[in-house]
RNA sequence: GGGUCGGUGGCCGAGUGGUCAAUGGCAGCAGACUGUAAAUCUGCCGGCGUAAGCCUACAGUGGUUCAAAUCCAUUCCGGCCCA
């Protein structure tokens, strides 16, 4: 008697919220074989561990690779530390410093944190790469190189536009790729997950695999999320992010501020709601039912609600309520305590309100520093030390003067 | 190795001796408005200074000049073409 649930049960769950399953027929046969043999699969997921902040976008891939943990497969996390060492492939960042090992390290635990909120750590296997691919000499790497041709590599989006638009291309990026897919060869791996920008990378595994005599991997991509612009993907670069580990209040003040259109795509990628339920959203949506807004509020109840809890989603809404309808000032507030007399500008600079003395000035100016609900005007306002008072600075920013 | 074009503020990109802290766009911030941290409109958007002004900045260095992002030399980096 296997453990494994059946075919159909498993294509249905691995199929949903997925953009490609290359080549579905393989997958169809992998489960099968390892419900023949009670074997799991190895469903192996990459990442860059230099960037540890990981953030809704994130969580549809890793939420995806806990449906392969709770259908008994095994699931890797694959930690990039190796390449994150090297660099950025994408050349984006040319000027980012390269990580030490020690940063590297820090990040690659910050990043198991916060992708265990979503995975079962239990039974997840964490393997770093640089076990082996810092064990490969040149010889190796010429041996693995050997078997990618130049025209190949150059069909992968990124390299066919910086190529043709006249942008550098480094040489050791094309190692990316390699040292990816050999990755996929060393751990033997039955699937690979990764966003739809990933493609590519995948890909190269399967190739690398087959020509080491092992069965291809499928390759499962999962879209990317919009971020809360609407435009850009999801990325802490432009800000406009929802991460994993973000305060109830930000979740849900941030999710209230994604275009409408976006409302739909986030219920369906972003939460665990039901799959009737978000018809029923799909149909409110289209055809006006409701207001976006009520939606969207729900939405945001979603989504603090699976990395919080309920009661913080509720406070979340009433918080912001208050601050944004009824514009009162937030519970939980800095605070700095006023020793003697001091002008508003030092305060603001002390405290990291604004950048620097004209920022502050600046502010002043265009009336956005309140003390106790009333605007202050003059540039060199002093605040002394008798009472406790509330500073504002724009809209979202706080500071209680204790005494 | 040769030729050629280029390197400007967080990004893109104008500027080719003074009027340049540097047009414009994006991003950011603020104000108004709004169901919203969306959209839109307005303003701001290197640092210090109440201000006048000063300092730092147009890849690096050195020079020409009363004056350089702009001219010259040289170094570094990149694209393209040729070998």
């Amino acid at each position: 008697m296997s453990k494994f649930p059946p075919l159909n049960e498993q294509m249905d769950i691995i199929r949903s919220g997925v953009e490609e399953i290359i080549p579905e027929a393989e997958l169809v046969k992998k489960i099968e074989k390892s419900i023949a043999n009670n074997e799991p699969l190895k469903i192996k997921c990459g990442c860059d561990p230099s960037r540890p902040d990981l953030h809704i976008g994130h969580a549809v891939l890793l939420r995806k690779m806990r449906q392969f943990q709770d259908l008994g497969h095994q699931a890797i996390l694959l930690i990039g530390d190796f390449t994150a060492m090297i660099g950025d492939p994408t050349g984006r960042n040319k000027t980012r410093p390269q990580l030490t090992i020690e940063d590297t390290k820090l990040n690659a635990q910050s990043y198991i944190d916060q992708a265990s909120i979503v995975l079962d750590k239990s039974t997840l296997e964490i393997v770093y790469n640089s076990d082996w691919l810092s064990k490969m000499d040149f010889s190796d790497v010429i041996k693995l190189a050997s078997k990618y041709t130049v025209a190949r590599m150059l069909e992968r989006d990124d390299f066919t536009k910086r190529y043709g638009g006249g942008v550098r291309i480094s040489l050791h990026e094309f190692l990316y790729p390699l040292a990816q897919g050999y990755d996929s060869v060393y751990l033997n791996a039955d699937v690979e997950l990764g966003g739809t920008d990933q493609k590519f990378n995948l890909l190269v595994g399967r190739d690398l695999q087959k020509e080491s005599g092992q069965t291809p991997q499928v390759v499962i991509t999962t879209m990317l999320l919009e971020g809360t612009d609407g435009v850009e993907k999801m990325s802490k670069s432009y800000d406009n992010y929802i991460g994993l580990t973000d305060s109830p209040t930000d979740m849900y003040g941030r999710t209230l501020s994604i275009p409408d259109a976006l409302i739909g795509k986030y219920f369906e990628y972003a939460t665990t709601v039901s799959i009737h339920l978000l018809d029923d959203i799909k149909d409110d949506l289209k055809e006006g039912k409701s207001n976006p807004r009520d939606l969207k509020r729900q939405l945001a109840r979603e989504i603090v609600k699976l990395y919080h809890d309920e009661d913080a989603a509720q406070k979340a809404e009433s918080d912001f309520d208050a601050l944004f309808i009824k514009k009162d000032i937030p519970d939980d507030i800095p605070e700095y305590a006023l020793s003697s007399a001091e002008t508003l500008v030092s305060i603001m600079v002390g405290n990291n309100l604004v950048s620097s003395n004209g920022d502050a000035k600046r502010m002043i100016k265009q009336g956005a520093v309140k003390l106790d609900d009333e605007k202050v005007s003059d540039l060199f306002f002093e605040v002394s030390p008798d009472s406790e008072k509330v500073l504002k600075v724009g809209k979202r920013k706080f500071l209680r003067i204790t005494i």
